[in-house]
DNA sequence: CTGTTAGCGCCTTCAG
DNA sequence: CTGAAGGCGCTAACAG
């Protein structure tokens, strides 16, 4: 049995304008409310959203698009954003896109249905064209063509540092190991800024940029290294990479960090508690969540927000690399 | 400016029961079903969602609530509940309990606002009150006093597995290592038929069962290594559990597996193509989360179903267990 | 087969 | 300050 608006306000004797006005705060008398209130306990009503949603024409509901929830660095990103959310009352929906388009279109339309209220998305696809700046969109590490907003980390700063982090470790033969996609996005800056500090420091770099999706990374790294086996500084594009590639250094017998040291970029880790995968660039991501909620609301509020924010990294240690010589 | 369903009916000279119609595959004349087509096209005209929920009673929205999405076990496991999910068209409202019982609460209210039409939950609080059979809820893990669907890997199996795997690779000394909480739930019984099977095989065995939230783990452990130095063969109440112990023991100078053999529970990996974390005995992940999701649609569409579900279990080699003898 | 009509539950005027 | 009435966009039942 569905409990309504008329219940309550038959219970308490009044009429529903009465109820509706209670429920949102609107004036009524003390007394009245209190009597609607004891009604509302009584019979354990609660308001339904979706007539709401109706009128109101939102649902309080964010929709967060990444590639895949099972992966750390979008799982812990996915946490903050919900914590945020939840903070501000809002809810999340998520959307594992999965590198498929369709599925990342299908979340765009419901903002229209008014499904959802705005978007979050890391999306690496194709969707500019669906993507208007007049969407309640945020993007993450991906400028697209339109002035949709986006939040990123420093990538360039990021690489900039991964380069002199293996560089004060002692590392003399650096390399850049990575994959790249045809969709523009920020993440290229790692390799560019990495190389270019290469240069600034006159150091010898080698680099391994792979088209993704990539199938047999490991005989791509055999070639690799046979060619370039002085390398004893990498920077991965990501910790996953790093983690990929130090696999593939132990089966061939190189020691990770004695031999080769290695600095990921994202900063994961397993859990909240766990210690980092790797030594890494840490992006910010729960300062990237946050800023990525405000703005979201921001926008669904018609409020004017900054196009572009790019948040600072650091360097994390991990058992990676060596200590600092200093 | 909203398009609505009486704009799509004048553009194509219909009335709104006909373009209803044709949105819902009622019978329509093939030629009028294509003009409303076209004006849907033409218009761009999105159904609101809102709208229709406050007809039909439903959202096409499921919610998952679990302890953190941060953590490789839960995000594996959202992972599939979204994609099964969406098979069947249906959306995931994310929750991180966080242990929250009031956010558990939150969302198990939602679905009788319509704001969602069922709940598939990972949750150790005491929610039993506010969880009745009547609700389409499907548990996983968790066995509530009344009676809730649930869906269980087979706890009991996977201890005696783990006690089987451990004997079968030389350990003497076998013990089990874990957490727990007050609230039932499956996963004791890993402890309980750990123990009745070293029992059976006339096995020394120890038992660190720490209270959670557990604060001090490693000075725990100290106390419990150096009451019983000689421990060849762990077996602990998770994976996150067994990395912790791992580094532990590396710390104070044990080889693992050479020392010591560490088995945990869940069978964890950082994301889909990583190997296994540690040696483990592995819940079947996406057949659980398959099987919750055709659970609740069962219930949703008020169908009779199984009450309890248990899955198989299975021993996984990771690093942390030397190779069988046989 | 198709147009019309009556609500779904709520919020928001608009009188009283 | 409060009750009644209209309508949000859609579906389903009912005539035609």
């Amino acid at each position: 049995m569905k409990i309504t608006i008329k219940d309550v306000a038959k219970q308490a004797g009044v009429g529903i304008g009465t109820v509706s006005r209670v429920l949102n705060n609107g004036s009524v008398k003390k007394e009245t409310r209190e009597r609607v209130e004891q009604a509302i306990r009584l019979l354990n009503y609660k308001p339904n959203t979706y007539a709401r949603g109706l009128k109101s024409n939102h649902t309080n509901t964010v929709a967060l698009i990444i590639p895949t929830i099972w992966h750390p660095f979008f799982s812990e990103f996915t946490y903050y954003i919900e914590t945020f959310l939840e903070k501000n009352g809002l809810k999340l929906l998520l959307c594992n896109a999965n590198h498929n388009s369709e599925k990342e279109r299908e979340y765009i339309q419901m903002v229209k249905q008014n499904k959802v209220d705005g978007i979050i998305g890391i999306t690496y696809s194709h969707i500019d064209q669906y993507v208007s700046s007049s969407l309640p969109f945020v993007s993450i590490d991906r400028h697209f063509s339109e002035d949709v907003v986006y939040v990123t980390a420093d990538n360039e700063a990021g690489g900039i540092l991964a380069a002199q982090e293996l560089i004060k470790r002692g590392c003399q033969s650096l390399c850049f190991i990575g994959g790249h996609q045809t969709a523009i996005n920020e993440t290229k800056k790692r390799r560019q800024a990495f190389e270019s500090e290469c240069h600034n420091q006159n150091r010898d770099y080698y680099v391994l940029d792979m088209p993704e999706p990539i199938l047999d990374l490991d005989h791509q790294l055999t070639s690799f290294f046979k060619k370039h086996p002085d390398i004893d500084g990498i920077f991965a594009i990501n910790d996953t990479m790093a983690l990929d590639v130090i696999r593939f250094l132990n089966k061939i017998g190189k020691s990770v960090p004695k031999d080769v040291q290695v600095i990921g970029f994202d900063g994961q880790k397993h859990s909240e508690h766990s210690p980092y995968l790797v030594s890494s660039i840490a992006q910010p991501i729960e300062t990237m969540a946050k800023v990525a909620v405000e703005l979201l609301i921001d926008i669904i509020g018609k409020k004017d927000v900054a196009q572009r924010t790019i948040l600072p990294v650091t360097f994390v240690a991990g058992k990676t690399t060596l200590n600092k010589e200093e």
